[in-house]
DNA sequence: AAATGAGGTCACGAGGTCAT
DNA sequence: ATGACCTCGTGACCTCATTT
C-alpha cells in the first residue's frame, strides 16, 4: 500500500466537511465550502473532517476545511494554525506534532517516521515538521547521537520520538530519508494522480475486505479513523438487516443458531448473566453493588473489529421493512410461552397468552383475570426473543467484543430495552395514538392504558413520535441503535474509557452518515442525541414500573 | 484533556508592545492594543491579585510584574514578524527573587499544581519551575515517595508543596502530568489563540456589557439568524455570571434578597410550586398523577459546592480559581488543610448547625447522632440557596420566561438537580476521588461513602471527570447548563412543541458557541450532548436515592 | 503564477546545575 | 531535596529556490 510515496494515507473524503466554519452559521456541519464545488475530479476532492476526534482545524472562515484525523489515540492538545491563504492548509494537530500539511487532493499523509500528520514530502518521504527538522539538524552538522540505552529498537511514534535520538536517526534512515532524494518544485500530476489512484483503492479495500488492522507496512500506521467509520457504518447496516430484517423469523425461537456463522465468532455471555428474567434496565441500585471498591477488571480497550465486515450501503427501508418482512411469517408457538398465543403480528406475539401477557396486546378485555405484575412480569418475557436479537446485533457493532465480558454484559443490560425502544418505535402511532401490531390490527392508547402502564406509554408514544419524525432509514436506524446500546448507563461497567472510545467512534460513524445522507438538515444529528436522554428516562420508567410491581403488586 | 493545558490564566496588564522593562514596575498597563481594549479597572485588580499570590516572595514587594500587550494574536504579521514582547519574560529579580515565565499574551498561568505562577507548560500541563523539577525528578529515578502520614489527600499549594511528596507526585499525576504529554517547539498559533480567546471571553463575562460577542469592527449590525444566538450565548453567559459567579456569597443563605435586582425581572412561581421542599427530579411519576407507584417526591441534590468558584475551565481550575478569588479576602491561613477550619466555604453553611446538616460535612464523625435520612433530608435543605439561583438563571435564558408557568415549574422540578449538578462538577476531583471544599478542605470519597450515598457519588465522580474532561469556559458552562435545564424531562409540560423549540434554539447556540472556541474540535459538540443522558440518569439516581430514605430509613 | 519543499528562525520546554 | 537559571534540542512557521 503505500510504499513509496511513503506515508500512509489517512482520510479523504468529499463529503462536505463537517466542521463547522467557526463563526459562521452554526448550522452547518457539513456545509462543504462555498468555492468549493464540488467534484468529481481528483483535485476537487476536499478534505472532509473526520469527526474525530480532535481533528479538524478549521482555516480560515472560506476555505475548505480539512479534517483528519488522527490515529493514535488517546489524548491531545490540540493545535493547528489558520494561514488565510488557500493553498497551504493548516491543520490542527493535536499533540505537539503538527504542522501545514498539504491535502494533496483531499488526503492526508501520515509521517513515516513517527506516524505524526506528514507535512510534505522531504527529504524523500511523508514526514512530519518534526522529523524534517530533525534530520535536517542530523545531517547537517554530522552529529553522533549518543547511543541508545536500550536495544536500539525503540519503537518511534509521536510521542515518544524525542526520547530515543538515535532511533529516531536510524528510522529516519531506515524509511528512506536521503539528502539526495529531495524533490523540489510542485508535485508532478502523474504522481499526484498515483497517490489519488492509490488512496482510492485504498478506500476500496477497506470497504470490501475491512481485514486491514495488520496489513499496513509501517506498523505504526493506525487505521484512519474514516476507515473505521466506514466499516463501522456497513458492519452495522448488514448486522442490522441481517438480523432484524431477515432475521426476523427466528424470533422467539428458544436457541439461535449464530447468525450467520461468521458474524457471530464466540462469546457466550454466562446465561447467569444476560438471561432469563432479563431486568435490562439501568442497572442501578441492584447492579451497584459495586460501589466501593471497584471491580478489578481490566480489559484492555484494544481495537480491532471482529465485527463482520461490510459491504455496501445498501439503503434499507428500515422499520417497515421488519414490519412487513415479517407479517406472517412466525408461526405462533414458537414464543412459548406462559399463556399461549394471542395475536399476531406482535413481535412478542408468541409470548402471549390470549392477550394476556403482551402488554401490548394489554386491551382492557384482555387483561381479563391478570394481576397487574403478571401482565407486567410478563410483557418482560416477552421480549426474550427480541433481546437475544439484540445481543447478535451487539455482538456484530466492530468494536463491542472487544470490550471485556462484563462490560458488554452491563451495557446490554442497561440498554437492549432502549435499543428494543427504537427498534419497535414505528409501531407505535403517535397521531392516532394507537399501538399497531404486525398483524394489523391496532390498540388505542386509552384501552392500554387502562392496564396501569399509562405515563410509561405515553412517553413511549411521545418518543416515538420524536423519533419518527426524524425519518431515519435503515442504516441511519442501524447506526442509532447502536449508540444507543453504547450510551447506556454506565454503572458496573470496568473499563468506562474502553466504552467511550467505542462510543465515539459509533458516534462519529452515525454523524458521518447522517450528515452525508442529510447534507441539507444539520439539526439531525443533534436531535438524534438528544433523544438518548429520552431512552434513559424511558428506561428508568420501566425499569420502575417493574420494579414496582414487584414490590408493591 | 488536552489542551487546556489547564493553569488559570490572570491577565495582568498590557502595555502597547512595550516589552516590560525587567525590574521596571508594571505600570505601564494601558494602552491597549487597538483592538483590545479592556477595562483598565480590571486590570489593575488582577495585578494586585497576582501580588497578592506571590506573597512570600518577599524580596520584592512591589513584584507584580509583567505586563504585556495584547498579543497580536489575530493579526499575522506576514513579513518579518516582530515580536514586540520578549517572550521570555524575567520578572523583577532584583534579589535574586524572580522568576521566569511566560506572559501568553497578557496573562500569567498559574501552576496546576500548587497553584504558583507557571513558568511554562511542562510535561503537558501549565506549571512552575519546582513542579516541573519535581515531576523530572520523580520520573528520572523512579523514587517511591515515603507515604503521605495524613490521608493522601493533603492540598497542594505553594506555600505547603514540599511538605508531602507522596501528595505532591499524586497531584502531578492527577493533573496530567506526563512523560507523553511533553510538547516541544513553539506554540502553535491556534492554540495561543484560543487562550487567548477564552480569557477575553472570561473578561466580557465579567463585564456587564453584554454584546461583547462582537467587538469586532466589522461585526456585522444585521440581526442575522444568528442574532438570536448570538443573544442567547450572551444573555446567558452574563446570567451566569451574575448568578453563579458573583452572586455565591448569598448561597447557603436562608434567606436570599433577590439577585441582583435587575437579573429578576417579574416572575414569581408560587412559593408551592417550586419551593419549600424543592423536589426537582424528575417529575414523573409525581407531576402527573398518572400512574401508579411511586410517591412523587424528590429531593435535592447533593452536592455541594462550594461553589463559587469554579468557573470553566481553562480559565480557572477550581481550587485556584477560588484560592484567587478570595485572594485578599480571606486571611491567608484559612486556606489552610483540612484540619483547618471546616466550616467556611461551604454553601449551605448557614443553613447548616456545626457540622452536621451539610452532608458534605457528612464525615463520619459528623454524622453524629443523625440518622441517615435526617442528613438526607437537611443535605436536601441546603441546596435551598443553590435552587434559588437556578430558577433564578432560567428567568434570565431568553425564551424560557415565555413558557408558560407550569411548563417552567415543571422544566425547573426536573432540570434543577441537573443544572446544579453540572454547576458544582468542579467540585468532585475524579482522579483524587474527592470533594473539594472551598475551604480548601477535601473529603474523600470513602468518607462519603459512609453516608450511604456510594453509588450515587460514584456516578456523579464519573460525571464530573467526564464534564472536566471536556475542559468547558465559563461561556460554554453557561450554555450548557441553559441547554441542560431545557433538556430535562418533558413529562407534566403542557406545550412540549414550545420547550423543543427553545431548546432547538439554545442547542444551535451552543453548537456555534463551541464551534467557534474549539474550531479544531468537531467531537466536542456531540460529547456535550452525550452527557445530558448522564444528567438524566443521575437525577433519577437521586431521586430514587431519596425516596429510599424516606420509605426506609 | 502556483505549488511545494529545503533551510532558516526563534519561541519553547526537557534537563542539567548548583546555591540554598 | 528544592527550584531559579541555563543550555540546547525541538518543531511551528516563514522565506525562497525550484519545478510544473
Ligand atoms: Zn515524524
Ligand atoms: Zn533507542
Ligand atoms: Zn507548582
Ligand atoms: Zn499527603
Amino acid at each position: 500500500m503505500d510504499n513509496n510515496s511513503g506515508g500512509v494515507i489517512l482520510y479523504v473524503g468529499s463529503t462536505a466537511g463537517s466542521s463547522p466554519t467557526p463563526g459562521s452559521p452554526p448550522t452547518g456541519y457539513l456545509v462543504p465550502s462555498p468555492q468549493h464545488s464540488l467534484p468529481s475530479s481528483l483535485e476537487e476532492l476536499t478534505l472532509t473532517e473526520i469527526g474525530a476526534i480532535k481533528p479538524p482545524r478549521a482555516s480560515s472562515p472560506s476555505s475548505p476545511k480539512v479534517a483528519f484525523q488522527f490515529p493514535e489515540g488517546i489524548r491531545y492538545p490540540s493545535k493547528g494554525q489558520s494561514p488565510p491563504a488557500p493553498s497551504r492548509v493548516s491543520a490542527a494537530k493535536q499533540n505537539g506534532a503538527t504542522g501545514t500539511f498539504t491535502k494533496t487532493g483531499g488526503m492526508v499523509l501520515l509521517c513515516k517516521v513517527c506516524g505524526d500528520i506528514a507535512s510534505g514530502f522531504h527529504y524523500g518521504v511523508h514526514a512530519c515538521e518534526g522529523c524534517k527538522g530533525f534530520f535536517r539538524r542530523s545531517i547537517q552538522q554530522n552529529i553522533n547521537y549518543k547511543m541508545c540505552v536500550k536495544n536500539e529498537n525503540c519503537m518511534i511514534m509521536r510521542m515518544n520520538r524525542n526520547r530515543c535520538q538515535h532511533c529516531r536517526f536510524k528510522k529516519c534512515l531506515a524509511v528512506g530519508m536521503s539528502r539526495d532524494a529531495v524533490r523540489f518544485g510542485r508535485i508532478p500530476k502523474r504522481e499526484k494522480q498515483r497517490l489519488l489512484d492509490e488512496m482510492q483503492s485504498y478506500m476500496n479495500s477497506l470497504n470490501e475486505a475491512p481485514m486491514d488492522v495488520g496489513l499496513s507496512p509501517e506498523a505504526d500506521a493506525p487505521p484512519s479513523p474514516n476507515a473505521q467509520e466506514e466499516e463501522a457504518i456497513s458492519a452495522i447496516s448488514r448486522a442490522y438487516h441481517d438480523i432484524f430484517v431477515n432475521g426476523q423469523d427466528r424470533l422467539g425461537k428458544p436457541e439461535g443458531s449464530p447468525r450467520r456463522g461468521e458474524a457471530c465468532p464466540a462469546t457466550n455471555y454466562n446465561e447467569q448473566q444476560l438471561n432469563g428474567s432479563y431486568s435490562y434496565g439501568q442497572p442501578y441500585e441492584s447492579a451497584n453493588h459495586r460501589v466501593s471498591s471497584y471491580s478489578p477488571q481490566e480489559p484492555p480497550p484494544s481495537y480491532v473489529d471482529n465485527g463482520p465486515r461490510c459491504f455496501g450501503n445498501e439503503i434499507f427501508q428500515a422499520q417497515q421493512a421488519s414490519y412487513l418482512q415479517n407479517a406472517g411469517r412466525y408461526p405462533a408457538f414458537e414464543y412459548g410461552y406462559p399463556e399461549a398465543n394471542p395475536q399476531r403480528g406482535c413481535p412478542w406475539r408468541g409470548t402471549t397468552s390470549r392477550g394476556i401477557a403482551c402488554p401490548l396486546n394489554a386491551t382492557p378485555y384482555c387483561s381479563n383475570g391478570k394481576t397487574s405484575q403478571q401482565v407486567w412480569e410478563e410483557f418482560s418475557q416477552c421480549f426474550t426473543p427480541a433481546v437475544k436479537e439484540v445481543v447478535e446485533f451487539a455482538k456484530s457493532i466492530p468494536g463491542f467484543q472487544s470490550l471485556c465480558q462484563q462490560d458488554q454484559v452491563m451495557l446490554l443490560k442497561a440498554g437492549t430495552f432502549q435499543v428494543l425502544m427504537v427498534r419497535f418505535s414505528s409501531l407505535f402511532s403517535p397521531k392516532e395514538k394507537v399501538v399497531t401490531f404486525l398483524s394489523g390490527e391496532t390498540y388505542s392508547l386509552c384501552s392500554l392504558r387502562t392496564m396501569g402502564m399509562g405515563s410509561l406509554l405515553d412517553a413511549m408514544f411521545e418518543f416515538s413520535e420524536k423519533l419518527s419524525s426524524l425519518a431515519l432509514d435503515a442504516q441511519e436506524m442501524a447506526l442509532f441503535m447502536a449508540v444507543v446500546l453504547v450510551s447506556a448507563d454506565r454503572s458496573g461497567i470496568s473499563d468506562v474509557d474502553a466504552v467511550e472510545l467505542l462510543q465515539e467512534t459509533l458516534i462519529r460513524a452515525l454523524r458521518t452518515l447522517v450528515t452525508k445522507k442529510h447534507p441539507d438538515d444539520s439539526t439531525l444529528f443533534p436531535k438524534l442525541l438528544l433523544r438518548l436522554p429520552d431512552l434513559r428516562t424511558l428506561n428508568n420508567q420501566h425499569s420502575e414500573k417493574l420494579l414496582a410491581f414487584r414490590i408493591n403488586p
